[in-house]
DNA sequence: TTCTCTATGTTGACGATGTCAACACCGTGG
DNA sequence: CCACGGTGTTGACATCGTCAACATAGAGAA
């Protein structure tokens, strides 16, 4: 009682958010159901549609709040590194690790492919530049500050996260073949490339 | 008639995945219908299943014809600029991406994540290793002629798969912000970067 | 030829899923 | 106190993948 939206059940919004993560956790998104979800809280299949328009937009939810984790712990990451002057690539390559492995949920959901159209999601595009933009700036205070090459950032920036997006893809579908070390290191070794470069 | 295998229909085999492969080019591989392609051959829903264990045995055979073709087109540009004695990591950057844009259905079904577990498809599997085997292949060439830096050549190969997947991926999702070249040219510039590093 | 057998294709049915329409209920605001 | 909108439920429907039972076609044997 006494919750500020709910009438029946409190928070039905934010419970169906919580309960899909964690189903999506146990079970991998393509597992999701409507039905199961509603079961999990004790509430019918259809309680859903009256917070959501529907499955996709459920899914987009939990994507959206993932990339807005996502970009706060991007820009605490560099923000954090270039106070102690370190490197706030290498800090970000770090967070970037930590991210996917403390919410696969939303790592999963973000990156999955299963949400067909983004643009359909207003909500969901905004949290996703937004998180684009904190690289942008990066590489931005990096070019003044001489650590990194001259160049349009926006591309090299593009670059950069099509190599953790690839890395992520490939990584979640068990298509990087032997890989001894777990996605995070793995995430790592491939910004440290990137950076320094296949030439020898 | 006069075909080798069919009895009823001639070559039913053949032309369900090649009919697979039309639908998804249309409607994307989620939207890919058993029924839907039996119609479309003006053939029950439940004939695909005496030449295929299911709908996902479909997919991982569309796959495989796919990465049957991505080898061969990695394989060819890559022999072709060293016959040329041209760099054959960006030739096979630009194949790559080439290869994305011309062939989407398979690209989307090799790499949308639909096959749960590869592992249950041996054929998908080695038609996989083997695309990617070109790729590591190249870097030892490069390694051996001092033109890539020393390290695992398989984990090298990783990074630069991962990075034409992840910039193909985008691309073709167009979650690329701004993108004013070819998705070939990205590819190009997104190879160029990895192999001199972001670094000034 | 005729008979038989297996590969091939069809029909019917089932459970599961997302979604909509109609209905029921809670609680706030007049 | 009462009406009304926000909230949740039930019933139903179309669609999907899949299985079991049945039908047929055509090759090889007799």
């Amino acid at each position: 009682m006494a919750k500020k939206r709910g009438y029946h059940h409190g928070d039905l919004e934010r419970a169906l958010v919580d309960t899909a993560v964690l189903m999506i956790q146990k079970d991998g998104v393509a597992a999701l159901t409507l039905r199961g979800v509603g079961a999990r809280l004790g509430v019918s299949r259809t309680a859903l549609y009256r917070h959501f328009d529907g499955k996709e937009a459920l899914l987009a939810r939990v994507a959206s709040e993932g990339f807005r984790r996502f970009h706060d712990a991007l820009a605490t990451a560099a923000a954090t590194a270039e106070a102690r002057r370190g490197d706030p690539m290498a800090a970000m390559a770090a967070a970037y690790a930590q991210f996917a492995r403390s919410h696969p949920s939303h790592y999963e959901t973000m990156f999955s492919g299963m949400l067909t159209d983004s643009k359909r999601y207003p909500e969901l595009q905004r949290c996703g530049e937004a998180a684009f933009t904190v690289l942008v700036d990066a590489i931005r205070r990096g070019q003044a500050q001489g650590r990194i090459r001259r160049g349009n950032p926006v591309q090299l920036a593009e670059v950069t996260w099509a190599l953790s997006h690839g890395i992520a893809s490939l990584g979640m579908a068990g298509q990087l073949p032997a890989p001894p070390q777990t996605l995070e290191e793995f995430a790592m070794f491939g910004w440290k490339m990137l950076e320094e470069g296949l030439q020898p």
